[in-house]
DNA sequence: GTGAAAGCGCTAACAG
DNA sequence: CTGTTAGCGCTTTCAC
């Protein structure tokens, strides 16, 4: 039954009497090779049910046109788009994707990364996991000199690598003095580990707003958590229960602000009007809460798509990666219902 | 700057003076070779840095030790679990992954099929795209002996292949059941594709239960859409407009079900007093709206697991797969506010 | 327990 | 435009 024989380019060789060699050189595309001899190759390939072997390929030239590609987690709608950016250039240019996720461990992102390293990908990409500090499980990278690339979660201490993220401090800045506009006067931020650019910026943008209008800054006042879902809804109970209760928040991400919108409606607090609340991803959840909530949105698809094009730029040597630092990108605030308090028009 | 020579078992072997056999024995615990001689390898490997050339490997032997995944969205609760359980197990057993999205598009489930069958994945797991009907894209496997292991999202049709799913038709009975308890009498379904397995026998058991309570069945209380958000805006607005309002909602996947609440609720309409909602996959957002929402939950991470030690015994020929036709696991109906219009106790 | 040797399938000089 | 040749790095008989 199992059709167990492989057919080689030899085979086909031999099928036309010309040298393998050629066969190659017509499936590739070599320039040198008559369109006729090409043509008969193709339909004796298909014919045959060829399939190269990359395996013998990738042994012979030595790169593998294959992109490694870590996140923290493939469960949400930022990183989802910046994948599909991603996964369409790479895929025009022709390189294959790995993709995996460190789940916000540092641990498995080391394991990641090595398996990464021994697929031999040509170029890697990396957002950081939530408690990433030491970065030496990429130094085989840079010592082979394979490009790495990282983006949103970065860490900007790293020379000679290119990182691609958003503005998070304006963003940051924006969010707050949104809220502060609305009128509230004590806002909390909730946050996650501040080692993380992501966060500790947002924080920064949220300090200074809070300078410019001339409110105090707490340093209780930011509450930094793991995000994760049952954090949410504690640190949610926990503000509830808070006297006075503060009259807005501004937390890092939008899953954890609507768990925080919901504990807070558990407890007859009301959104806006008594709490005022601005999210961060604009993810799917932000507009399905009640009241919608406001959030910053940043393009993850034109994110991977510009990440992936630089990477494969350099790659192909087009750019030299080294001279590009820090390329930013535009984020916008998206106010809806759920920081609203006087309704404009 | 690059550490461009790469180390092979050559430099190893030349440095203790033994033969690259006996390295590439020592390297994979082939046990006849001395412990004594395996730690000096072991070493002098480290020492060197080496890293073992996969591709040499795998040309060598016929396999690559690689599991092809193809599921039609990582962006779900339910399929990041079943990834996170396939990934535990095919880590344990040694076997790397490759996972690939359809993004619920037939043509691109065949892209990733080829891509797959190229990369000469020893097994594949797949949970078929929305909108696939041929399944030819898997011929090539199915001829060359490879096994494909099918979850979820199944064609049950297709003869010699083991599925692994829940009892969808069950599910759906419960489902409907408990809207019929808690009172409604006018329950629309909205539904995917009905050629998938999943939404028929969802179907199936909506149709059965309205006929063990002696309620009638219209065709046009199903709904089948194409389940992306823009249809469940549009769909939610929809219901909320008709005349008379059905008193109750079965939706085949909790976002759908989510903003259908939304869109209901933004017309006045009161969930669940006017219409109880019941939703499916138990993702974060069931729990993050307003009501919650009552939905079945299905183990993911089991499924998962028992999907690549399925295919994993099968490729370690412990087990003929060709003898396990179909698995079911068990789903449950998980209650909260969307649904309860007489609160019990 | 270890070594010699062949070859997995492909590509890139080089030569014509 | 095409053929010859020589490996890429590893595993696996088959010897010893």
């Amino acid at each position: 039954m199992k059709d167990t024989r492989e057919v080689t380019i030899y085979d086909i060789a031999r099928q036309l009497h010309i040298s393998p060699a050629t066969v190659s050189r017509g499936l590739n595309n070599h320039p040198a090779v008559s369109k006729k001899t090409r043509q008969k190759i193709l339909e004796v390939a298909q014919a045959l049910g060829y399939r190269s072997n990359t395996f013998a390929s990738n042994l012979r030239r030595q790169h593998t046109n294959t992109l490694g590609v870590i996140v923290p987690k493939l469960n949400s709608h930022f990183v989802s788009s910046v994948l599909a950016g991603i996964e369409k250039v790479a895929n025009e240019a022709g390189y294959n994707l790995i993709i995996s996720q460190s789940l916000e461990s540092a641990q498995k992102e080391v394991a990641n990364a090595n398996t990464m390293f021994k697929s031999r990908v040509d170029g890697l990409i990396v957002s950081l996991a939530f408690d990433t500090q030491d970065l030496s499980h990429f130094n085989p990278f840079f010592k082979k000199g394979i490009p790495v690339i990282f983006f949103d979660r970065v860490e900007q201490s790293l020379p000679s690598s290119t990182h691609i993220i958003i503005d998070n401090e304006k963003a940051g800045y924006q969010a707050t003095e949104h809220l502060i506009q609305q009128g509230c006067r004590h806002i909390l931020h909730i946050t996650g580990n501040l080692t993380r650019n992501v966060y500790a910026d947002r924080l920064k943008g949220y300090q200074e707003a809070l300078k410019a209008y001339g409110l105090p800054f707490h340093e209780t006042d930011v509450i930094v958590s793991m995000l994760d879902e049952k954090s949410a809804w504690e640190t949610g109970r926990q503000i509830a229960n808070m006297h006075p209760l503060p009259d807005g928040l501004f937390v890092a991400n939008d899953t954890f602000a609507a768990i925080c919108m919901q504990a807070l409606k558990e407890k007859g607090i009301r959104v806006p009007d008594d709490i005022a609340i601005v999210g961060f991803n604009d993810d799917l959840v932000s507009r399905v809460v009640e009241p919608p909530l406001t959030t910053v949105h940043y393009p993850g698809q034109e994110m991977g798509e510009l990440v992936a094009r630089h990477l494969i730029n350099h790659l192909q040597g087009t750019v030299p990666l080294t001279h590009t630092h820090t390329i930013i990108i535009h984020s916008e605030l998206i106010v809806r219902q759920s920081s609203l308090r006087n309704p404009q028009r």
